[in-house]
DNA sequence: AGCAACTTGACCGAATCGGTGGGGAATCCG
DNA sequence: CGGATTCCCCACCGATTCGGTCAAGTTGCT
């Protein structure tokens, strides 16, 4: 059950963007030192992001990225789709996946595994990039030294939700 | 996000031990043929599970495996955490992980992992193996060709809760 | 023109995964 | 007792994935 580090950076890197979203485009050097991340692999992971419409490419100099949507409309579940490939838990809940046996049942724990996914899905369709900057208010640059108690709430309400 | 064939196999194996409870040991050369798995592989995840107290062990000629508690007594989370490792979505939100920066503050996605771990490990609670075993009289052998609807109400349940 | 920045794709070491093989050790049955 | 049966343990293997690097090449701003 592991997000590998493509989804996560991923995620972090967006956050970035999202944090600077509507001041112009921001240069994979900068996020990879924002982040401490490799600035070569953060690239390849850019990359995806560019190709599955998230984010839009500015070349040349000045140039960098920018979120292609308000990250208001930015769920995380789509990132992590990009990233991860797909997030069903196992193969045979997954588009064209099959696990019946001969006769065509499907295997004992199929309930157990769709539900799975579904639950994912739907927490992770309950997040958007906007809900994961730092600070409340979406025009002010990220200078917060707090650790942002609304996070805890955040949590909490999508748990239970 | 996924769950790994140890898993998945691991599940399948209990689940035939379950609907054989109270009916002696089970060889895993006989769970093997009836699941179609490799025996060999099934020894070592037996194994995990032995070590982990959810079956146990009967040797020599005529053993085999039993569940070591009611299938009632044993929830999916408890196998899933014993083959997989750990189901913590990324390693920060597991026992012991750090993600935090120099300052020692979380990262921005922690409350986004933290609550992801939760929902699963909570939606992996709500099942127990007897959830699993293909029919509903414990004590009927499974011989059933219909493809069980009550799979399916199972799943829409588990899923709004 | 010249440089900054993205683009593409090959490559790499390490870890994990799914699976096999073989040699015990315990236990039952005759 | 003696052999058959079954679990137990540990080493090993090929393939894949993961995280990351390197080395060109291309595009576009200034």
């Amino acid at each position: 059950m592991r997000i590998s580090s493509r989804g996560q950076y991923g995620i972090r890197a967006l956050v970035v963007l999202a944090g600077r979203h509507g001041r112009g485009p921001t240069q994979v050097r900068e996020i990879a030192r924002v982040e401490d991340l490799s600035a070569k692999y953060l690239e390849q992971l850019l990359g995806r992001l560019r190709t599955g419409g998230l984010v839009r490419s500015v070349r040349g100099a000045r140039g960098g990225y920018v979120l292609a949507r308000d990250p208001v409309a930015i769920t995380v579940r789509e990132v992590l789709l990009l990233l991860e490939g797909s997030l069903a838990p196992v193969g045979c809940v997954d588009e064209g996946g099959t696990c019946g046996d001969a006769a065509g049942n499907a295997c004992v724990a199929h309930p157990l595994w769709r539900g799975l996914h579904a639950t994912v899905l739907g927490y992770l369709d309950s997040f958007t990039l906007a809900d994961l900057v730092p600070v409340a208010a979406p025009v002010e640059a990220a200078r917060a030294a707090v650790p942002a108690p609304a996070a805890d709430e955040l949590v909490t309400a999508a748990t239970r939700g």
